[in-house]
DNA sequence: CTGAAAGCGCTTACAG
DNA sequence: CTGAAAGCGCTTACAG
């Protein structure tokens, strides 16, 4: 077991005051080069570090941002989409030697809240990051209340005031119902997620607005991003029919639900009804058929959610930030609207 | 923005030393029954919690287990038994009241060490998870030097003397091997992740002692548990026939990449190959065909990872964990053996 | 049952 | 350029 080195036990061994360790171990001036090379030989040499609660006790920074994700677990284990967000969560906060708590409370809403107000009240983290924002979100006026930093993720409501990370939904939208309308498709269905999602409000409308202007039909069918749920309300449409055409699933979970409740029903993918997945992933690439699918790049989006959280939190002004326009991966799962 | 409320604060208003407050707050004999109702509704009432970087600073733990994960972030996007473990994690440090800081470091060898050094030095966490445990691995002495708690996943190396939550190695590879010697397999290629890691050898092993029993011959492969390497070397080897007839990939990803080297190259499955997944998920399920996997119960296992380390932690003397045997899910890729 | 005091390991004005 | 001292918000023997 390893005793903790002090920055008593330096200025001991040297023969200089507290003070003068702290300084040179924090490059300020107030010590000779010559006195601050010793410290720093020393420090090293001892395998000296500052502990972090000595440090955030007088006013530092913990160095530590979290993230509450609300989401079933069973989901998060499937979509790979915020695995590749955190791995660019943590491409940002590594350049910038900060770490990530996490925290995973289920799907309940609410069950979150008291996660922010816990990390504000003990001094945990010096920020947070806001994802699947809600209509009215509660936390927006909470993280307000704590004096928490904070980003959202995906536009704001009117009024948060919260610096964001804000997707071209409008271009997202526009590229798959361009897509669809160029293959000849008349009638479309949204399978959505959750409707208290606001990005799932978003994507409902922007794509609506879009097939207006197309003369396109819209219907929007409500799933819950699990695979079962969405092949059940794909095949219950399917047999309900006549029906769209053309299927898009709001993640890439459901997309393959969609294409599998065809296939059972003998509808034939892309011959008589197209798919597309707002989510790009392994599972598009690999179903059969391959699923023509939105490729958000997600690393990207959770690398820049978190350089506008430490931006925040260092006091830089800061515009939202955008993230690079999506590609629409075109596979095999998108065809012609039968004639 | 929120002022801190203080221990400080509560005894003012109270008329009470922040001895008794703290006695009270704590649960501790030396205030009256009175007394510490009228703390804990005041600190309710302002909202009080304690600055953990105080209680940290004078002997308490941190709260917080540590998990750093060495793999390329884009394979950790892409297979989902990461994102099952870390669930699996969250929902025992959650019951715990614990937090978890994750960290990612990508795939060169060595970078995690440094890692464990700031988090002991600094005192950030309570003890940590060693995942992909290789031969001769340095994080053993490391974390032994440091004095930090830590849980190894998987067996231990003789001597490591370290907490480890053991997976029925044994009975995986028996499932597998028995599933494909009943079928009338006798020639066999296991498809393993990178060798440097301790349970792609035992794997290996334990694959080969299996199949010794039934007469099996085995050769083994080596990939990187990419779905690209994984079709690179399949293809090659069902080029340079004759073959193996049935291929064991080491993960979920690298099967699928077999399914689809074999299908690109005109050789059915299961009709002239077999294909099983060492791990479970989603991508099995849809796979064409759906891909026999063997399920290891990734949550559970991260959640006894867990356990495993708070006890660690707690102090409390326990056996290596074992996880609840694996089930194989019997799917379309596995079929008798070409006569 | 309650209070005054020291201590955890840092940082930071303030004197010298 | 350097040192003695106070303070961050808790906990914990130690007196009363």
């Amino acid at each position: 077991m390893a005793e903790r080195v002090t920055i008593g036990d330096l200025a001991q061994r040297l023969g200089l005051s507290k003070a003068s360790v702290s300084y040179a171990l924090n490059g300020r001036p107030g010590v000779s080069a010559q006195t601050r090379a010793r410290v720093l030989a020393l420090a090293r040499e001892l395998q000296w570090y500052p502990s972090s609660s000595a440090r955030v006790l007088s006013g530092a920074r913990t160095g530590v941002v979290g993230l509450v994700l609300s989401r079933d677990p069973e989901l998060l284990g499937t979509e790979p989409y915020y695995m590749l967000v955190l791995s660019g969560i943590e491409s940002a906060l590594i350049d910038a030697d900060y770490g990530l708590l996490l925290r995973m409370v289920g799907s309940e809403p609410g069950r979150d809240l008291a996660v922010y107000e816990r990390w504000a009240g003990e001094g945990r983290v010096d920020g947070v990051m806001l994802f699947d924002q809600r209509r009215d979100d509660p936390r927006i006026p909470l993280v307000r209340h704590l004096g928490l930093p904070a980003v959202l993720n995906g536009a704001a409501e009117p009024g948060s005031a919260l610096r964001a990370v804000v997707p071209d939904e409008h271009g997202d939208a526009n590229q798959v119902v361009e897509h669809l309308a160029g293959l000849g498709h008349r009638r479309v269905a949204y399978l959505s997620g959750p409707s208290g999602l606001l990005h799932e409000e978003r994507r409902d409308l922007l794509v609506r607005a879009a097939a207006a202007r197309t003369g396109m039909v819209v219907e929007t069918v409500e799933g819950d991003y699990t695979m079962g749920t969405a092949e059940r309300l794909v095949t219950e449409r399917l047999r309900r029919g006549p029906g769209p055409t053309a299927w898009v699933a709001s993640n890439d979970v459901m997309a393959l639900g969609a294409v599998r409740a065809a296939v059972r029903e003998g509808v034939d993918v892309p011959g008589r009804v197209s798919v597309v997945s707002w989510d790009d992933s392994l599972l598009c690439e690999i179903g059969a058929p391959p699923v023509t699918a939105l490729d958000r790049h997600p690393r990207d989006f959770g690398r820049r959610c978190a350089q506008a959280l430490l931006a925040e939190i260092a006091g830089d002004p800061g515009d939202d930030a955008v993230p690079p326009p999506s590609v629409l991966r075109v596979r095999a799962s998108t065809g012609p609207a039968r004639p």
